[in-house]
DNA sequence: CGAAGGATTGATAAGTATCAACACGGGTGG
DNA sequence: CCACCCGTGTTGATACTTATCAATCCTTCG
């Protein structure tokens, strides 16, 4: 078991990412603590804790944004104030609190309890005029948050409800093994509806999407917040095979998943 | 060609952005540069011009990561290697190039010709670490990228395919407005087929879509490259439409720390 | 002018949203 | 300890919308 990635003692803030450009002789895919012991000294008195009960709202678009927050423990959602579209999902080491113009772009709620830093703007734009190397790492998490919201497009945009499903699942497990936690089982934090809203299916349709996968042997899970993948090549098959679309002539492969369309 | 656009005699690599937190006096919603001249002139030195030609790439997938661009003049679409899933479209003053630990983490294609500045990643990263201010403001670049890249998943997520169309067509006209220019019409500098590719939906229902929203009288076309809204309120209506899913009564703020209205 | 690619349009089948009823589970109160 | 209840998740039947295939038209450019 790997627990050196353990934060020590002292609680500071802690930002997680994989540097967008230093390939250095870190693990692959793996983030590691951005902030040095000597940054997260200098921002614990500008921070402090706030914990939030699961449900809670954190803040709300259109708010005059006042703070950031950066996430020690728990799950929030991310999402749009008019409809209910969740945006991201953020966990342990993720920043939230991202302005337009000065009013929050979005708003946050706790998907589980959730403790939290939170950074007032005043005195974290004037700690990052100060600190060059803070400005860079925030360079970097927000290169980490950009893809990740690509991937969402990206995941959003397939076309069948299983590869919705699948690729949720593959980025949950991919973000468990990016923490180093252990992989073996996917945990899943948030309930069916907050899937659904982050997907863009209905309810319903994630949940079949389950079932399918259970029933056809491809995923078991224990409760409902954990699950394993029992035929790896099937996932990865069908987390591919909703990329397939019309100008597709490439990448076609796996199509046959189904029902060959015989003329 | 319209040289209308050209840019002032001593060209200088130029970023546009909102600032997301200093509410300035600036007009709403109003792009600006980010860069001051100093900030600029001291780019120079490490930045060259590159040119492409209409369909050429200008990086791959998977390459490493060697350069960071930014468009002068022209629109490139961003696109995942794999699939052709387009992640973004980008215009004069944005900035390409972004890396995931040393790996262009997508292609990028010319949609137009397209004149851009090249900034080997040594000397910018170099830059960076010396210049606060610089990186102050990739940081500001960075944060409106991911808030245009939640749109575009929030886009995506829409049901309807006139709904995506529509907002489609308005995020161009947004964009335009942004950047000060004359928004009465709406340019598409892209053809339909990287529409379909960004809106994630076939080619064909792009030209369904486009065709009814025509003959419902609510936008009239020029030519393909440009469209006049002519129902503002049906056009909105249509883009909000879409929004409206199955839990999309209204924002039901669900339990939470304090709500508001509780029926 | 002709060719090639881009765009439109038509017919069909596939797949999901929707509505709605129902099962499950955990917490609450008797 | 059990019954009840409500939020949550599952499952069924149907309508609606778009993907797909394919033919045709339009544009652009050599």
């Amino acid at each position: 078991m790997m627990m050196t990635r353990e934060p020590p003692k002292r609680a500071a803030p802690s930002i997680l990412a994989v540097d967008p450009w230093l390939l250095g002789n870190r693990p692959k895919g793996r983030m590691h603590q951005l902030l040095s012991e000597e940054e997260r000294a200098r921002l614990v008195p500008i921070a402090s804790v706030v914990r939030f009960r699961r449900g809670a709202e954190i803040y709300r678009t259109g708010e005059p944004a006042s703070a950031m927050f950066i996430i020690v423990s728990g799950v929030v959602k991310v999402y749009s104030g008019g409809d209910n579209h969740i945006t991201a999902f953020l966990f342990p080491g993720d920043l939230c609190g991202l302005a337009e113009e000065g009013i929050y772009a979005n708003s946050v709620r706790a998907v589980t309890a959730v403790t939290a830093y939170q950074l007032p703007l005043r005195a974290l734009r004037s700690r990052l005029s100060q600190d060059g190397m803070l400005e860079y790492h925030l360079i970097c998490k927000l290169c980490q948050d950009l893809r990740y919201s690509q991937r969402h497009a990206f995941l959003v945009a397939q076309r069948h409800a299983d590869s919705k499903i699948a690729t949720f699942l593959q980025m949950l497990e991919q973000h468990q093994v990016a923490r180093g936690e252990d992989a073996k089982e996917i945990r899943i934090p948030m309930n069916r509806s907050d899937i659904a809203e982050y997907v863009g299916m209905s309810l319903a349709a994630v949940s079949r999407s389950f079932a399918s996968l259970v029933s056809r042997g491809i995923v078991k899970n224990g409760d409902r917040h954990h699950l394993r993948i029992i035929d790896r090549d099937a996932f990865e098959k069908i987390v591919a095979g909703g990329t397939v679309r019309r100008s597709g002539r490439r990448a076609p492969s796996k199509r046959g998943a189904h029902k060959p369309t015989a003329p």
